[in-house]
RNA sequence: UCCCCGAUAGCUCAAUCGGUAGAGCGAGCGGCUGUUAACCGCUAGGUCGUAGGUUCGAGCCCUACUCGGGGAGCCA
């Protein structure tokens, strides 16, 4: 059966010949003399046209009442017509359907993000979350061809561990015959043993973080891949990032045009990704935050706000006005559909006029030695480009693994990349301590069982070497380049605070 | 844990001052040779999240709860 279907996507290669696919109903319009089957395979869309008089009169009928997502067969000539989606059409003289489904609960129109969670089993077939999957694809690929092609050696770290990374205590226990354990939240502490082996060694997989955290940001189960190279520095770290970040945008861009056009990317945005990034640092970062120029920006932004905020409304008085009048049925159904997208647009941006000032005071009150907030984050992200390496945090407000920093002993050797535009935070990293002496005293400043460490205390008793490593997070990483608001549509099936679907 | 918003047909949303519950999509039937979220006609579809309260009368007002969304903290 396989053998005997073309792929969708193969039918630029097969016009005038005669082929079979398979797939599924996508979209229906039956007409009295002629039937549009838009049908997809999970390669791409094709239009089907079943003319009544090219097909047996049984057949026309069952086709006709066919309902979305029924799967079927057809057979019939490829031809190109730029009026159909994806520049080919097939003329089909016969089909064969394997299942009829009728009620399929997600319709062409809008549907609320609870609705389409519960059915996600279902929404994986549609053409958003299918073009967010070819993107994932790439970037995946994309993440293991860069490190395999800089010898990085992939190491395979446990899923279910005994050692905490940070000091953060929001992990997922696992009952462990009894013994108590977690699931990873980083593979980087078993990174730096194998560090140590291998030169330059990289792990990619799944991470679980308990934080009660429900926002468009946050999963409780997320992809991340995370290198760690020996006789590394910050200088040699970035450079990988910008490197590494660069080429995983190139790739996306060379090898999915048609999927972010698609979900409204940001194309030109993306192909300014290119090296070097910016480079500031923490203390810098707070300059800006409290700095005039900061104020006049987001006051300059308020005042877009507002501008933006008149305009929809203005619109949603001039569509209500229209919708008064008398003017035919057709026309107040769009208008009725306009109105619910700009309440919703109306209902963001007046979140933003609302946050906008206590934003402002947030960032013209931020004290040196804080960590910087998400609000920070934004408006820093927000004034560049390009993505921004901050650089150098305070020691106290980051986890007891990051290299002091020399010339500044406050502060530590560690970076955040932050994307543009008001993305915020993709990558963590640091220099790690590598000085058994000094990594000694953090581990008891924290106040954490020594016996716990003493595996990694070795690492800086026997052939320690300077090294780091970062963490870059695969859906917000996604999210970023798609544009997508919600991380949860950035994996096939998110897990949230509070909710496992299936 | 805290703050804000919401819950009306399978879905997305209306319902003016508290006064008989509405529309589109989807489903079913019929019509239409080129449709692009097609269009036109007809049909079916409701314990207004739950429990109380105020009132002659509650989808609308009050209280509590449940569920959902957005945000803070924390982070990739």
């Amino acid at each position: 059966m396989l053998k005997d279907l073309t792929k969708i996507s193969c039918l630029k290669d097969n016009v005038d010949k005669n082929v079979t696919i398979g797939g599924w109903v996508y979209h229906s319009r039956p007409g009295g003399k002629v039937i549009f089957l838009v049908v997809r395979d999970g390669s791409g869309l094709c239009q089907c046209i079943i003319e009544k008089t090219a097909v047996q009169e049984e057949l026309f009928r069952q086709l006709a009442h066919l309902g979305m997502e029924s799967s079927l067969t057809l057979t019939g000539t490829v031809r190109a017509d730029s009026r159909s989606i994806g520049g080919y059409e097939l003329a089909v003289t016969d089909a064969k359907v394997l299942c009829e489904s009728t009620d399929y609960p997600i319709t062409p129109k809008s549907h609320g993000i609870d609705f389409l969670l519960k059915n996600r089993h279902l929404h994986l077939r549609s053409q958003m979350p299918w073009c967010i999957g070819k993107i994932r694809h790439t970037l995946v690929n994309a993440i293991r061809q860069f490190f395999n092609d800089n010898g990085f050696t992939l190491i395979d770290t446990p899923i279910i561990t005994g050692i905490v990374g940070e000091e953060a205590g929001s992990l997922f226990n696992v009952d462990y015959f009894g013994m108590p354990a977690f699931l990873t939240q980083t593979g980087q502490l078993h990174l730096e043993c194998s560090a140590l082996s291998f030169g330059k060694v990289y792990c990619f997989g799944p991470t679980f973080r308990a934080e009660k955290s429900k926002t468009r940001r946050h999963l409780t189960e997320f992809w991340m891949v995370e290198p760690e190279v020996a006789f590394a520095e910050l200088p040699d770290l970035l450079e990988i990032a910008e490197n590494f970040v660069s080429f995983i945008v190139k790739e996306v861009l060379e090898k999915n045009e048609a999927e972010l056009k698609t979900l409204g990317a940001d194309i030109e945005s993306l192909k300014k990704i290119t090296p070097p990034f910016y480079r500031l640092t923490y203390t810098h970062a707070v300059e800006i935050l409290t700095s005039q120029k900061t104020q006049d920006f987001l006051a300059s932004q308020l005042n877009e706000f507002k501008a933006q905020k008149q305009e929809i409304e203005n619109k949603i008085n001039a569509l209500e006005t229209e919708a008064k009048g008398q003017i035919k049925q057709w026309r107040q159904d769009k208008i009725a559909t306009e109105l619910i997208d700009l309440r919703s647009d109306l209902s963001e941006i007046e979140t933003k006029i609302e946050n906008n000032p206590k934003h402002a005071k947030l960032a013209s009150q931020f004290q040196w030695g804080k960590d910087l907030g998400g609000s920070d984050e934004t408006i820093i992200s927000l004034m560049h480009d390009k993505p921004i390496f901050v650089t150098h945090y305070p020691r106290d407000a980051k986890a007891f693994y990051m290299k002091q920093d020399p010339d500044n002993p406050k502060t530590v050797q560690n970076f955040d990349m932050l994307a543009p535009a008001g993305f915020g935070e993709i990558i963590g990293g640091s220099i790690r301590e590598d000085i058994y002496d000094k990594l000694l005293v953090r581990i008891n400043e924290q106040g954490y069982k020594l016996e716990n460490y003493q595996w990694y205390l070795d690492l800086r008793r026997y052939g320690s070497v300077p090294h780091g490593g970062f963490g870059l997070g695969v859906e917000r990483t996604l999210a970023w380049f798609t544009g997508e608001k919600h991380i949860r549509q950035c994996i096939a099936f998110p897990r949230m605070m509070d909710k496992i679907l299936i």
